[in-house]
DNA sequence: CTCTTGACTGAGG
DNA sequence: GCCTCAGCCAAGA
Protein backbone atom coordinates (compact mmCIF):
# COMPACT_ATOMS: atom_id res chain seq x y z
CA UNK A 1 0.00 0.00 0.00
CA UNK A 2 2.08 3.04 -1.59
CA UNK A 3 0.97 6.48 -0.25
CA UNK A 4 0.09 7.09 -4.07
CA UNK A 5 -2.85 5.09 -3.58
CA UNK A 6 -4.32 7.98 -1.50
CA UNK A 7 -4.89 10.09 -4.41
CA UNK A 8 -4.59 14.06 -3.36
CA UNK A 9 -8.33 14.22 -2.95
CA UNK A 10 -8.51 11.38 -0.48
CA UNK A 11 -5.90 13.31 1.31
CA UNK A 12 -8.02 16.75 1.57
CA UNK A 13 -11.05 15.01 2.65
CA UNK A 14 -9.05 13.69 5.82
CA UNK A 15 -8.06 16.62 6.61
CA UNK A 16 -10.95 18.33 6.11
CA UNK A 17 -12.65 15.91 8.61
CA UNK A 18 -9.78 16.58 10.87
CA UNK A 19 -11.49 20.42 11.23
CA UNK A 20 -12.91 20.53 15.10
CA UNK A 21 -16.56 21.80 15.27
CA UNK A 22 -16.83 25.86 15.26
CA UNK A 23 -13.37 25.83 13.23
CA UNK A 24 -12.47 27.14 9.87
CA UNK A 25 -9.60 26.67 7.77
CA UNK A 26 -8.03 27.66 4.06
CA UNK A 27 -7.69 25.95 1.16
CA UNK A 28 -4.08 27.09 1.29
CA UNK A 29 -3.57 25.91 4.89
CA UNK A 30 -4.54 22.79 3.53
CA UNK A 31 -2.44 22.25 0.28
CA UNK A 32 0.49 23.02 2.30
CA UNK A 33 -0.16 20.56 4.86
CA UNK A 34 -0.54 18.09 2.07
CA UNK A 35 3.22 19.00 0.67
CA UNK A 36 1.23 20.94 -2.28
CA UNK A 37 1.16 24.66 -0.68
CA UNK A 38 0.83 25.56 -4.67
CA UNK A 39 -2.17 23.54 -4.83
CA UNK A 40 -4.96 25.20 -3.03
CA UNK A 41 -7.35 25.57 -5.85
CA UNK A 42 -6.80 21.79 -6.25
CA UNK A 43 -8.43 21.69 -2.44
CA UNK A 44 -11.37 23.01 -3.53
CA UNK A 45 -11.57 21.40 -6.83
CA UNK A 46 -11.36 18.25 -4.51
CA UNK A 47 -14.26 19.08 -2.78
CA UNK A 48 -16.42 18.93 -5.67
CA UNK A 49 -16.70 14.99 -5.16
CA UNK A 50 -16.53 15.97 -1.23
CA UNK A 51 -20.94 15.32 -1.42
CA UNK A 52 -21.63 11.91 0.18
CA UNK A 53 -18.45 11.47 2.00
CA UNK A 54 -19.16 13.15 5.13
CA UNK A 55 -17.14 15.84 4.47
CA UNK A 56 -17.81 19.27 6.30
CA UNK A 57 -16.44 21.08 3.65
CA UNK A 58 -18.50 24.41 5.01
CA UNK A 59 -15.37 24.75 7.14
CA UNK A 60 -13.15 25.07 4.66
CA UNK A 61 -12.91 28.55 2.97
CA UNK A 62 -10.42 30.76 1.51
CA UNK A 63 -7.70 32.55 3.39
CA UNK A 64 -9.87 35.44 3.39
CA UNK A 65 -12.61 33.83 5.39
CA UNK A 66 -15.42 34.28 2.75
CA UNK A 67 -17.19 31.71 2.04
CA UNK A 68 -16.03 31.55 -2.04
CA UNK A 69 -17.16 27.83 -2.44
CA UNK A 70 -20.82 28.31 -1.23
CA UNK A 71 -22.26 28.67 -4.92
CA UNK A 72 -21.04 24.70 -4.59
CA UNK A 73 -23.88 24.27 -1.75
CA UNK A 74 -27.57 23.58 -2.70
CA UNK A 75 -29.16 26.76 -0.61
CA UNK A 76 -28.16 29.85 -1.36
CA UNK A 77 -26.98 30.54 2.58
CA UNK A 78 -26.51 26.89 3.66
CA UNK A 79 -22.56 26.76 3.99
CA UNK A 80 -23.35 30.04 6.25
CA UNK A 81 -26.12 28.85 8.02
CA UNK A 82 -23.98 25.37 8.93
CA UNK A 83 -21.25 27.45 10.11
CA UNK A 84 -23.04 29.85 12.59
CA UNK A 85 -25.09 26.45 13.74
CA UNK A 86 -21.30 25.74 15.16
CA UNK A 87 -21.24 29.14 16.57
CA UNK A 88 -19.23 30.93 14.13
CA UNK A 89 -20.29 34.51 12.98
CA UNK A 90 -20.71 35.13 9.46
CA UNK A 91 -22.01 38.49 7.68
CA UNK A 92 -22.14 38.43 4.16
CA UNK A 93 -20.22 35.36 3.24
CA UNK A 94 -17.48 36.66 5.72
CA UNK A 95 -16.23 35.02 8.71
CA UNK A 96 -15.94 37.54 11.05
CA UNK A 97 -12.99 37.16 13.86
CA UNK A 98 -11.24 34.49 11.51
CA UNK A 99 -8.54 34.52 13.89
CA UNK A 100 -10.23 32.83 16.64
CA UNK A 101 -11.97 30.34 14.81
CA UNK A 102 -9.02 29.67 11.90
CA UNK A 103 -7.78 26.30 13.03
CA UNK A 104 -4.37 25.54 10.41
CA UNK A 105 -3.50 22.13 10.13
CA UNK A 106 0.65 23.52 10.44
CA UNK A 107 0.00 24.47 13.81
CA UNK A 108 -2.45 22.11 15.55
CA UNK A 109 -1.16 18.83 13.71
C1' DC B 1 0.59 15.21 -25.58
C1' DT B 2 -1.99 19.88 -25.55
C1' DC B 3 -5.63 22.87 -23.87
C1' DT B 4 -9.10 24.30 -20.56
C1' DT B 5 -10.93 24.82 -16.06
C1' DG B 6 -10.91 26.09 -11.18
C1' DA B 7 -14.35 26.09 -3.83
C1' DC B 8 -6.72 29.94 -4.45
C1' DT B 9 -2.99 33.25 -3.33
C1' DG B 10 0.19 36.96 -3.53
C1' DA B 11 1.76 41.08 -5.64
C1' DG B 12 0.92 45.50 -7.84
C1' DG B 13 -1.83 49.80 -8.96
C1' DG C 1 -8.86 49.04 1.31
C1' DC C 2 -10.55 47.47 -3.23
C1' DC C 3 -9.71 45.81 -7.99
C1' DT C 4 -6.91 43.50 -11.47
C1' DC C 5 -3.28 40.52 -13.21
C1' DA C 6 -0.44 36.59 -13.21
C1' DG C 7 1.34 32.20 -11.35
C1' DC C 8 0.58 27.92 -9.68
C1' DC C 9 -0.72 22.78 -10.16
C1' DA C 10 -3.74 18.69 -10.80
C1' DA C 11 -7.52 16.50 -13.33
C1' DG C 12 -10.52 15.86 -17.34
C1' DA C 13 -11.54 16.08 -22.45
Amino acid sequence: MKQETLNFFDKVYEVAKLVPYGRVTSYGAIATYLGAARSARMVGYAMNGSGGKNVPAHRVVNRKGLLTGKHHFDGTNLMQQLLESEGIVVIDNQIQDLDKVYWDPLKEL
